[in-house]
DNA sequence: TTTTTAGTTTACAACTTAATAAACTATATA
DNA sequence: TATATAGTTTATTAAGTTGTAAACTAAAAA
């Protein structure tokens, strides 16, 4: 593949993952600059190159780093006698991911519980259904912990 | 716990779901609806009893309805001879929750692999990362298919 | 046939969010 | 000290979303 034809094929998906996490609730800009931190062969971008490349204010740029920076997706190294800032992604533990899944998923189960306790007829339609989800978010934990075992044991 | 006492916190557990759904995208009423299907000891509610119990217009509800239905978080059964409409959440097997979940952590190593496949370095900082969390889905799938087995067979 | 009921559609007002331009601040360089 | 650079803050505009009232449609009841 030539380098421009590359090029080209990493705008896209800069733009597909812009979406991605628009729909996830992130503003547009957001998502374009976590694509660009991700997509491009350069994998460090200044302030002002990333205003560039997406043809961004630096007001928006400003905002969103910050939020991305908060969030913890993203991060920036900088080198003294140069206030220039480095920003890049975030290399976590890839485990974070599920981790951020499970939290979540867990708070569904705290849901639930609340919302059976709190019922008349614990036998009801909706009270079986709540009860087995309950039940299959417990099962699921305990198999997530088996996975992350074996995981770290490869 | 009296009667009334339970009627309240149903209530709060409603605008809680209500800020949950806020939360991921959905619009306040939305969530709302859910919550009031959820809770209730009341199982099932008419289109007039929604906008009555949330307090609002026939407008909302009747698009905030439609919506709900088409995503297939909600269904309604009807009666012959009586027009009204009786919304209830649809209890679909709750596997549907992980397998939906499942679906979206593919696409996203999909995504992964076509940022890949696109990478100048295959082994710069960035790639090594994603190539790590494209092998953590891998077997992760794996284990979510031993935990459907297990699940099944219980 | 006329009226009532159940819900839909349309047009609009209120509000929220996203993004910008321009003014500002703080640090480094000349 | 003066000037340039790097980024922040503020005020404002543009665009999109949410929710309503009121007019409408279609089916059932009188």
């Amino acid at each position: 593949m030539k380098s421009e034809e590359r090029l080209l094929k990493q705008k896209q998906i800069i733009e597909e993952i812009g979406k991605f996490f628009d729909k996830r609730g992130f503003q547009p800009i957001a998502g374009r600059i976590l694509g660009l931190l991700m997509v491009m062969d350069k994998e460090q971008f200044t302030f002002e190159e990333i205003t560039e490349e997406l043809q961004i204010s630096k007001s928006s740029a400003s905002n969103v780093l910050r939020m991305l920076e908060i969030r913890g997706d993203i991060e920036y190294t900088t080198i003294s006698g140069d206030r220039k800032r480095y920003y890049h992604i975030k290399r976590q533990n890839a485990f974070e991911m599920f981790d951020e899944f499970e939290k979540q998923i867990l708070s569904i189960k705290k849901l639930f519980l609340q919302i059976l306790e709190l019922k008349e007829d614990k036998n009801s339609l909706n009270s079986s259904f709540f009860n087995e989800i309950v039940n299959l978010i417990s099962i699921h934990k305990e198999h997530i912990q088996e996975f992350k075992k074996a995981y770290k044991n490869n």
